[in-house]
DNA sequence: TGTACATCAGTGAACGCGCGTTCACTGATGTAC
DNA sequence: TGTACATCAGTGAACGCGCGTTCACTGATGTAC
């Protein structure tokens, strides 16, 4: 080890996070099955067996990934959620929360995308966990909203999955967005927009059980 | 081998079914990324060097599953083009061909929903161009139903686009529901037609630019 | 403040294992006469 | 129909490689007195 600064928990505090950066910037091109413990360390500028001072295993890593991307998501949901109150203005403010928190965080928001059906045992269940929190959460923010506070706890379930959905796939419309230009991102947003919008236009006109 | 019935072509072909089954099979707990050339071959109950008189590489045992993955997913749609023009009787057989073709072929749907994000290379970018496919033959469907066909070609497609990530949850739901009942499924049916309901019910009210 | 000892993050050699791929082969099936 | 030769799907040994994990180690940092 050469010189570096900081006491010896900072110093070891500085490699657990050069190990989560390193295995971030690989998985920019692969799943995280792909990924393998010496390349991490390599990557990470230590030798393999420095990688079992942080983390039991690559399993572990993983649930350490979903950890901090998770955050990122709670973070974001937490700053939509306190957005106007007039349908329009809270359209308008969510997506654009949106879109910062993706361009600012891409590698985790692949991180959750991809590993979400993709990935096996702790990491993929943990997401799969956290989306249905995030829904249910939506669901009783929905519930204070003029024309839906009639609705049934099921229905106002479904419509905030078909509205996670929604954001689910402009998520990937931005992290998959070529070129990567000012334009493309506006064209998303106006098309995110639109589907919350025609999403909401169904409201005034529904009724539970039509059939 | 043993005796085995069939001319030399027939056979040929008999074991190379054997390998994409075997991937197939093992593909259930793992993403493609985690299969091995040895593994596939073992399951199949053919020696190793015995691949490559079927594919070059695993690479492209990966392209033929998404071949046959988006046949089964291509004779879903064409009989779910052919349904009833009333809305509801649109929504209700929809809903019904999706979950019969998804039960019948879960190893397909399961390939697709893993491979579509959480692939890589060839796999990933097969999948992605044909779900773009998919979604524009949709808006080209919508286009002839009353009420849609005033909207512009890029509204048409944001709606396509809703309808099929709202399609895509419910093959999650599908592939994931616990425990595997009638009363699951009917439960998945039920929150699916609700989706496309909504979204439907949205239509009349739409004004393309309203901001 | 100075010294003696304990802690522990990171090192480097070594291991056994499953991997993809090569190669020369075998023997049943197919074809030409 | 019978024979002689060609084809080729599947075999089995062998290879070099990167893998996860073990172990005894080093030497800077931390702690007790």
């Amino acid at each position: 080890m050469t010189a570096a600064s900081g006491t010896r928990h900072e110093r070891k505090e500085r490699t657990r996070r050069a190990l989560l950066d390193a295995a971030l910037r690989l998985l920019a091109d692969r799943g995280f099955a792909g990924l393998s413990l010496r390349e991490v360390t390599k990557q990470a500028g230590v030798v393999p067996t420095a990688f079992y001072r942080h983390f039991a295993s690559m399993d572990d890593l993983g649930v350490a990934l979903v950890e901090e991307s998770m955050r990122t998501l709670r973070t974001m949901i937490r700053q939509a959620r306190s957005a106007p109150d007039t349908s329009t203005g809270m359209i308008r403010t969510s997506v654009r929360t949106l879109v910062e928190h993706v361009r600012a965080h891409e590698d985790h928001f692949w991180f959750l995308v991809r590993e979400r059906y993709g990935g096996t045992g702790a990491v993929r269940q943990t997401i799969g966990v956290e989306l249905r929190l995030l829904s249910s959460e939506l669901a009783v923010d929905l519930a204070r909203f003029d024309g839906l506070r009639t609705w049934t706890t099921e229905d106002l379930h479904m419509m905030a999955d078909l509205i996670v959905s929604a954001m689910l796939a402009t998520v990937v419309d931005l992290l998959e967005a070529r070129p990567r230009d000012p334009d493309t991102d506006a064209r998303i947003v106006r098309t995110a927009e639109k589907k919350l919008r025609l999403i909401l236009l169904g409201v005034p006109n529904w009724r539970s059980t039509e059939d």
